[in-house]
DNA sequence: TATATTTATGCTCTAATTGAGTATAAATAG
DNA sequence: CTATTTATACTCAATTAGAGCATAAATATA
């Protein structure tokens, strides 16, 4: 199945659109804003009277979202061939990445939904440790995607990849020999940042509804779950491609910032980045090196919590803010 | 003075082109290629027959310069207001950074030239110690625009961000108390990657010829030397671009694999990349961090250096490479 | 030839950072 | 009142980063 014609779209003489994946976190769940019933990302054509990017961005997005939006920067272009203007010009999208503030999950007008970036990307989430599925079902298929090489050599690179992207634990019950050993000293295990090479991979290798090769009657029958939705167009990559780019951010820089309420606990922080990263982190670590950092200081109030002791609120250093989003300020890693 | 209309250009029904950053190394120099006498980068219209952006760039990049590509990864995409096509659509350009073998420095037919990346950007070679004209003028000026503000607000915030582009030592000759002291303790220093903020700045305070506010008689008569060649479009700011992302990622990734020759010593490897930072590195720490991650192996030989005892030759491990481009994998960190 | 100079390479020392664990404090549920 | 939950403080070992000292092997020059 082709997603890129199963969609009507405009038709113009302009070549250029701008899609954006606002990301926001409701409770403890990060969360994607989408329209047309969950298909695609907030997008529109950039139009003479923009005078950027930037602008157009935010004029379609505050257009079909009714989202104000705050911090905004560029993500990645890509050129859609199969989608061309009248003139034969191939279409050209500019992704953007904006960050929300934490808001109320509530159905908006003009059918923009807030989903769980997890709905699309079901094996990043480790919250709750490596999904099973991993194991006994995504790497079994990556398996016969490698052995379906061309080549020794080509085997062996595919090999290698699988293991880089997924780590070497779910990795090493499909892999040959050869490359665990050499990769054993290394020790590798799940990286999230990696999430674009994990999708492109499942693209690559045909597992995904929107690949070319994809083959569904060639696979398990809850292979669907297992993948998430897909999207129109590309849209499900333009996600993945925020989802690395935010994680990696997220590990140096406090881009956290933008998604937090103005008063928050340092579990609710660390519970944001979590939902984020998709892993769990070792709480007083995760302290310790805030505190380190002189980013947050307390308001003096506690959180009324429901259960335990009560945790201090923070708010963000607002005399730091700039200075942290021009600077390498590290937040911490995984447990 | 506006560059954005002094250079004859294409006009179609097309609105995207694409334009490369191509990265060499020759001897100990960075260098950038050039065409139209160095005032552009190589470029070209993206046209309906190229399946992808990629596709667009190799093409026109060899057309225009006989240089064949390898490793290239998209920069950034920018809007030009000023160049529309016949629909009054305006020209959006998606940048890309390539890296290139050291090549012998011939003048390439086609009049693209490879030029020292530091003749446009002279404040950003640290590498005989930082420039003394940036305390000596690069400052001062900035301290004008700073007290230029329109709030005590904006001119704190304009402190701020000259101590965080430009380094403590720097900034502490001219910025107030206030920021100095506050930021004492964080001792900020040279960030080699900021290049792009420290071009931006320059830009927006109107100390560049590219700028809107450009006012050559108000500056001292040594300033276009200090702050090198202006370009035509935007063409200077994508360089900027290009230097900081190569300055960033090759501190973390083995990039630099892409620029050098198939065998070469530890020091002309630390010399390349610190053609690329512009800062000196501490030679013993950089070779340390290169032998504890067995990037690289000696090939038996050994170099007939003109003076001093003769370096042992080494190649990168090619096994190791494609697992280096995708890992995060660090290179040794300044002096 | 002897000595200074240059470049390469090996090794040490200290401070900072990271990953992981233990211990204590302050609340609620039953 | 006690078990449970959450928050917070502190410790410890391993690793890494920054800096310097020492030695090796070549050339330049007196």
């Amino acid at each position: 199945m082709n997603w890129s014609y199963s969609h009507a779209h405009r038709q113009g003489s302009g070549t250029t659109e701008v899609v954006a994946v606002l990301i926001a976190i409701t409770g403890d769940k990060a969360r994607v804003l989408t329209v047309d019933n969950g298909k695609l990302l907030p997008n529109g054509p950039l139009m003479p009277l923009h005078r950027s990017l930037q602008a157009g961005v935010r004029q379609w997005v505050e257009e079909q979202t009714q989202q104000p939006l705050g911090y905004i920067e560029q993500l990645y272009t890509f050129v859609d061939t199969h989608r061309r203007n009248v003139d034969g010009h191939a279409l050209v999208y500019v992704s953007y990445l904006g960050l929300v503030q934490e808001t109320e999950l509530c159905e908006l007008e003009s059918q923009a939904v807030w989903r769980d970036w997890y709905e699309y990307f079901p094996w990043e989430n480790h919250l709750q440790g490596a999904p099973d599925a991993i194991s006994e079902l995504i790497m079994p298929e990556l398996a016969h995607w490698a052995e379906a090489s061309e080549s020794a050599n080509q085997r062996l690179r595919r090999e290698q990849r699988i293991a880089l992207c997924w780590g070497l634990q779910a990795a090493s019950e499909i892999t040959s020999e050869s490359v665990t050993a050499e990769a054993k000293n290394a020790e590798i295990d799940w990286v999230s940042e990696h999430a674009l090479l994990r999708y492109e991979m499942l693209y690559e290798a045909g597992l995904l509804p929107e690949s070319p090769a994809y083959q569904p009657n060639k696979l398990p029958a809850s292979w669907p779950k297992i993948i998430g939705k897909p999207m129109y167009y590309d849209h499900r990559r333009v996600i993945a491609t925020a989802i690395s780019r935010l994680r990696a951010k997220i590990e140096y820089r406090p881009l956290i910032f933008g998604l937090m309420p103005d008063a928050f606990t340092l579990s609710q922080l660390q519970q944001s980045v979590e939902a984020l990263s998709g892993v769990k982190l070792h709480k007083q670590n995760f302290r310790r090196l805030l505190e380190h950092q002189d980013l947050v200081e307390p308001t003096g109030e506690s959180s009324n919590a429901s259960r335990g002791r009560p945790a201090k609120l923070y708010r963000f250093r607002y005399d730091i803010e700039l200075q942290s989003l021009l600077m390498d300020s590290k937040l911490p890693k995984r447990k």
